[in-house]
DNA sequence: ACTAACGGTTAGTGAAGACTAACCTTAAAA
DNA sequence: TTTTAAGGTTAGTCTTCACTAACCGTTAGT
């Protein structure tokens, strides 16, 4: 399992995973039934699937016949953390832009 | 500006955007500059800023001849705010599932 | 006015990857 | 044991889209 954030958000980034994960959001579901419902074939599911768990984003369990997959929570807060950094950096370099500007005007 | 969330997973997903975004992360930058040091033209560099800019990604502002490029705080808070959300509600469900089956194990 | 540097736009091309169809194994039911 | 349904794998096709090259307008300096 791949633990890089960027190849999460390029796993992400196609529109039919992105369905897939969401549909996960409900609960632990198995492929058969992601497929359905999706405009798409059960193959297609089963290798985004495969992606969505090789980037970490998903786990699987064999129960009986069926797999059944659910979101890996971890993985997930890695992709929050990320975009947090991103967040307070880019917050913190609006406020000194701001300051600037506030003593430029009052000289 | 868009303000749909998974296109903005989308425009992420792709590499050369996300070293843009990324290199924006030190600070605001004339499109020169983030174009220097990347392997794709300032071309390229222009339209990836042009959807990073249409998702609510970055923001742009005039200077003079330059176009200066910044992170937008607000929709970089929008996304980690849909994956705090897939986070809160995995752990929930998986909370859920470990009590059941605690529960099945003392009986 | 001319020149140089900036950035955006367009058309066309090439490569990456999403998809289907056909196959396989495995497990439970008949 | 045969059948049925589950899910994974592979080969091949086709579409999407990232990229370059050539162009344009704009601004500042000479």
């Amino acid at each position: 399992m791949k633990t890089n954030l960027k190849i999460r958000v390029q796993a992400l980034g196609d529109p039919t995973r992105m369905a897939i994960f969401e549909r996960l959001e409900q609960g632990p579901l198995p492929v058969g039934e992601i497929a359905r419902g999706l405009p798409v074939t059960r193959s297609a599911v089963s290798q985004h699937l495969k992606i969505l768990k090789h980037v970490g984003l998903v786990t699987s369990q064999r129960a009986a016949n069926r797999q059944i997959y659910r979101i890996d929570a971890d993985g997930v807060a890695g992709l929050r953390d990320y975009f947090d950094r991103f967040w307070q950096e880019s917050l913190q370099a609006f406020k000194h832009a701001a300051e600037k500007s506030s003593r430029e005007k009052s000289r």
